[in-house]
DNA sequence: AGTATATAAAACCATTTGGTTTCATGTCAA
DNA sequence: TTGACATGAAACCAAATGGTTTTATATACT
């Protein structure tokens, strides 16, 4: 892991799972890094420099009070994800208006099929 | 980079921006390798090992027709993405709203300030 | 048939990543 | 003031990542 500001996005910072885990967690509440540890099955080390990472991209943001120091939540540049998942929608909404018309007709086709069983039984 | 299938997940393929650069280009239109790679300045090996991430994570899919495979998109994936991000949009929605309210506050004084200047005017 | 094109596969490499351990420092509490 | 607690900082490490070059193979073209 690194440091040198400036380097972590977003995307980057949202690619870890333990990354995302911490995320929700703060989600919840603020909390200082021992209490974030005590979630995870690694060093306090290890998740200071995940919070590093996740400051970096500006998802969180830590303040010392006393010789605690707490993080908060700072869900704003997930805005730039969301803008560009946008991007995305029309394509996948696409599909899935073509699948639903498959289903539509299949379901039709179904109706069919049971309607002709239920002449066979007649 | 790897390959031992199932290995990446949809967060992690869109963490780097060459990946994303390349699913911009396939959302344009379906395309053999060759002709992604020329969009960038690094080799069609690199390019073909990116390719493979992305569909490891489903985001694309790759058919061989002749010497050349084509790949397209396919976005179904970014669906989990947006179930992610949805649970945090509530977060940036609030503060947004706050922030509405400080800009509707501010707005109010700058009429107030433009009101009164233009009673100074006059 | 022979050559050019498109990809695949493998070996290799430097840097980054995600973790550790160790040691130092500041703060709270008795 | 003396520990105990919470963090910071640095050195270290293995594995993953993002790239390269080289070699091989299948297909298309003339």
């Amino acid at each position: 892991m690194s440091s040198s500001a400036q380097k972590h996005d977003v995307f980057q910072a949202i690619a870890d799972p333990t990354r995302r885990e911490v995320l929700r967690l703060l989600a919840e509440k603020e909390r200082p890094i021992s209490e974030i540890t005590a979630h995870f099955p690694m060093s306090r080390t290890a998740i200071a420099k995940h919070l590093q990472v996740l400051s970096e991209a500006e998802l969180v943001h830590g303040q010392k009070v006393g010789r605690e120091k707490i993080y908060r939540l700072q869900p704003e540049p997930l805005t730039e994800l969301k803008q560009w998942l946008s991007f995305y929608e029309k394509f996948w909404e696409n599909k899935l208006s073509i699948l639903k018309h498959i289903v539509e007709n299949s379901e039709d086709r179904r109706l069919q099929v049971i309607k002709s069983e239920e002449t066979d039984k007649n």
